[in-house]
RNA sequence: CGGGGUGUAGCGCAGUCCGGUUAGCGCACCUGCUUUGGGAGCAGGGGGUCCCAGGUUCGAAUCCUGGUACCCCGACCA
């Protein structure tokens, strides 16, 4: 991985792209700046989905859904918000269409034009607020805490796959709470959820933190946030958890009556990650032999390639690999046995490391004789015949072990690549270098946004955990309560 | 919206400057034989409105005009 970094980070978008699309895990399609993800690439977000809706029923929370369109009208309620999502809304302004009277094709129908337009949605609090109006009217109603998994469209200016598409996938949560220390409580949280998915689930570590204020969630008081260092250096939010305080529930008329008898604006949270994880799995892990899926994600963990000559080779393999699979099955094991007869091994061995499959078996006549098979690792890419006896537990044991590997990998990684910065001409010369700069700056947005135009670097957060030591900021010499993460990112 | 670039077979490209046989190469695909422990070899085969429209010319993938699509770099953003 370490080979080439400097090289691939200059070429990093035709390589990621490359990547993407050899490993069959998604491709532009003709709808601008959009994607379609294939089968395989969609096993990986379906396991993501799972665990995911797992840890939210954990912590309490429900499934709904909501609609598509949202009245152009709802959006403007909440001013901070209509401002951050205006630019990029895709709009509804006609229902039907006709055949063309000059010719061929159709027309849209002027006559079908919508009285109020309406706008496909680009996060959904605008039109769950003004649902939860009609849910809520006594503390005996709260909290509520539902989730809904769902695809949102963002007409940005400029897409790159995976890490901002026009339609992408996610899940919003929406919580609704009596007090400003429950909501604050359940934004936390979820933030903890995100982090502990990330870094045990993905194996990629990430930075809990709160954004700047001008890196804020439009119409949020708070966004935590989990931040990832890709392997070029760059940075990717991960995932957002909002503190809403009480502007939606001010803006969309929510209120209850509490245990006093008096009336209350009701406390807000969102959070959210997307299918812009599938890009920071990919950009964490991978190399140039492509995937590298960390076990407890891989819709595969386990393949195995049957080498033969013959037929009846063919089927004692056969025999052999049944009792495998059995045995690993009981064990929890996703295993795939891929006999496919038009493919060869070398092929597969290939394909399978393209697509990132943590650990291959292969077995074959010298095998039959021996009693053993090649057990191949996809982290490392090290090979070691083993003697079938006891095979399971090693495998086992082997897709644990690339579980923390790949973890391990990515965090030194991370930790070799964040640097403490005291001087602004220092943090000139180290931001052109990559990582995360740890510094400390006077907390103010004209400061951020000085740097972000001499620099191109953005405080990505502020770290939650770790040093609290105060200093002086080192742009403007002003006090300074902590240091910060500055950092390019995408 | 500014600045660059590219549209030729499913994919990746050459040919365009300097117009001239039947538009070519690699991969993929199909057939046959030999192969199978790291993306097989040989032989044969199929597949094209050369982005669109108009113009110049005896003749246009190639020159001219207009359009259009996509990609990259910025501003915007998860």
């Amino acid at each position: 991985m370490a080979k080439e970094l400097t090289s691939r980070a200059e070429n990093y978008s035709q390589w990621y792209n490359e990547l993407v699309i050899k490993a069959d895990l998604a491709e532009q399609s003709a709808v601008r700046g959009c994607m379609v993800i294939k089968p395989y690439g969609y096993a990986i977000w379906e396991r993501m989905q799972r665990e995911l809706d797992d840890k939210f029923k954990e912590t309490g929370h429900v499934n709904a859904y909501f609609p598509l369109f949202i009245p152009k009208s709802f959006l403007s309620r909440e001013a901070e918000h209509v401002e951050g999502f205006a630019k990029e809304c895709a709009v509804v302004t006609h229902y039907r269409l006709k055949t063309n009277a000059e010719g061929n094709g159709v027309v849209v129908d002027p006559e079908a034009k919508l009285e109020e337009e309406l706008i496909v949605r680009p996060t959904s609090e605008t039109i769950i607020w003004s649902t939860y109006k009609n849910w809520i009217h006594s503390w005996r109603d709260l909290p509520i805490l539902c989730n809904q998994w769902a695809n949102v469209v963002r007409w940005e200016m400029r897409t790159r796959l995976f890490l901002r598409t026009a339609e992408f996938l996610w899940q919003e949560g929406h919580t609704a709470h009596a007090t400003r220390e429950e909501a604050e409580e359940e934004a936390k949280r979820m933030l903890n959820v995100y982090a502990d998915f990330a870094e045990n689930f993905m194996a990629v570590p990430v930075v809990k933190g709160v954004k700047s204020a001008n890196e804020r969630f439009a119409g949020a008081l708070d966004t935590y946030c989990i931040e990832a260092m890709m392997q070029d250096g760059k940075a990717l939010q991960a995932g957002t958890s909002h503190f809403l305080g009480q502007n939606f529930a001010k803006a969309f008329d929510v209120h209850f009556t509490d245990k006093d008898g008096k009336e209350q604006s009701v406390w807000a949270t969102s959070w959210g990650v997307s299918t812009r994880l599938m890009g920071a799995l990919i950009m964490t892990h991978s190399d140039d032999n492509g995937l590298v899926l960390p076990p407890k994600l891989a819709p595969d963990q386990v393949v195995i390639v049957p080498i033969y000559k013959t037929e009846e080779q063919r089927n004692t393999i056969r025999e052999k690999v049944e009792k495998l699979m059995a045995g690993l099955k009981a064990k929890g094991v996703r295993v795939k046995f891929d006999d496919n007869d038009t493919k060869k091994p070398g092929w597969k061995f290939a394909e399978y490391e393209l697509k990132g499959v943590p650990v291959r078996v292969a077995i074959g006549a010298r095998d039959l004789e021996n009693g053993t098979a090649e057990i191949a690792r996809r982290d490392t890419m090290e090979k070691e015949t083993v003697s079938m006896d006891g095979i399971e537990e090693k495998i086992v044991a082997l897709l644990d072990d690339v579980q923390k590997n790949i973890f391990q990998k990515a965090l030194k990684y991370r930790e070799a690549n964040t640097r403490e910065v005291n001087s602004y001409d220092e943090f000139k010369e180290e931001i052109e270098k990559g990582g995360f700069l740890l510094c400390h700056w006077d907390g103010t947005t004209e400061t951020e946004e000085r740097v972000k135009a001499e620099t191109k670097a953005t405080i990505r957060c502020i770290p939650l955990d770790g040093d609290k030591t105060p200093g002086t900021c080192i742009f403007t010499g002003k006090p300074s309560k902590q240091r910060v993460i500055f950092a390019r990112a995408y």
